[in-house]
DNA sequence: ACAAGGCTGGACTCCACAGTCCAGTCCGAT
DNA sequence: ATCGGACTGGACTGTGGAGTCCAGCCTTGT
């Protein structure tokens, strides 16, 4: 499947599908047509067909796949050092702090919401990313475990599940009204089965 | 700006609102055009710009303060006698029952993912439908308090917000993943806080 | 009964936008 | 140096779908 790519092509394929994704973060998916694209990353329609032969849908695709990769990896030093006293909190802080300075224009929601529903391929990237970010956790849960730091009856899988849904359920509700707090306080009452606020 | 309104005139007008949100729930508002909407409800061109006169837009509005109508009125009931032991638990069996049942044809997604982010119209809708459930919940949990079957030093807002972003969340999770254990988790475990589980 | 005006049908216009095509240019291997 | 194939530009086509128009029907009030 995979055809003769030249640096120069694999640059320009990078540059169209980042390109891209900032388009759909700004505007949603169904506001981006291939002339926005192609304006935003310099490149002709031959160019667009050349590099995703099935045009727009599998472009759409591997942005995706390149977001859902962002997430990931944005979070990656976070996620890979949960465990340890103060581990939560600093994770959370950095989710926080993240959606607050993106706001509306938030990769994950972008996925879920513009480009999820109408192509299966798509939700098969996201069912993986949210399969991977939920082990990332409950492997955290489980390390704070045999540290002593949580309470070892949790079953860790149930904990992460709760600790995404409510990123998740936040986000959502964060982009309807505005207002952080419908993340911050939902993301501190699931964290807090782990590790207890500081304060308390 | 309510145009008169004869009782068939109002009967036709409610016809295309309904039919439309069917279609809507089942394929996502991106994959409903006018031409469907007149099929499904037995209208004709004119009558669509007849009774909405800003077309798609503005019956997409319409569209989504029925359905932010519906989402509450389905747990109306179970909302009101939130507070004695137990009721929350039913009220949980009710939610996941009706999520089980409807899938991925779900009023609330269709809302805040399909119509949400492109209308700012309908992202107020959206809001009011949230901070009305939010407020139902946190009463919920005050009569609960009064009663006292909770701890009282819980504050109620917060803990609404918790139980409500562990739906959205949860819903966007098994939305994804077709797995509905994503929601029944996250909310066993928000409500866990005011009524701890049975078998406990 | 007979206006006045709400209600309905459906053909028509208009355009945004995905996708096609071909004539070129650049690059890398022999 | 030259040949093949990757790469690029941009004009062109075709179509789906939103919105328009107007002629005719039905209801309601007087």
């Amino acid at each position: 499947m995979t055809r003769a790519l030249t640096a120069k092509g694999a640059a320009t394929r990078q540059r169209i599908v980042a390109g891209t994704a900032d388009l759909v973060r700004a505007r949603g998916a169904d506001q981006v047509g291939l002339d926005d694209i192609r304006a935003a990353t310099a490149t002709s329609k031959s160019q667009l067909f050349h590099y995703f032969p099935d045009g727009r849908a599998e472009l759409l695709r591997a942005v995706a796949a390149h977001e859902a990769g962002e997430v990931l990896s944005d979070q990656q030093p976070f996620l890979d050092g949960l465990g340890p006293a103060g581990s939560w909190q600093a994770w959370r802080d950095a989710v926080v702090a993240k959606y607050q300075e993106q706001g509306v224009h938030c990769p994950l929601s972008a996925l879920t919401t513009q480009l999820g529903p109408a192509d299966p391929g798509i939700r098969v990237i996201v069912a993986d990313l949210l399969d991977t970010w939920h082990t990332r956790i409950a492997d955290g849960v489980r390390r704070a475990q045999a540290a002593g730091l949580a309470d070892p009856s949790l079953e860790a899988d149930k904990v992460a599940s709760s600790i995404l849904a409510s990123i998740q359920g936040g986000v959502v509700m964060m982009q309807a009204t505005g207002n952080i707090e419908f993340l911050k306080v939902p993301l501190d009452a699931a964290l807090a089965v782990i590790e207890p606020p500081a304060g308390a």
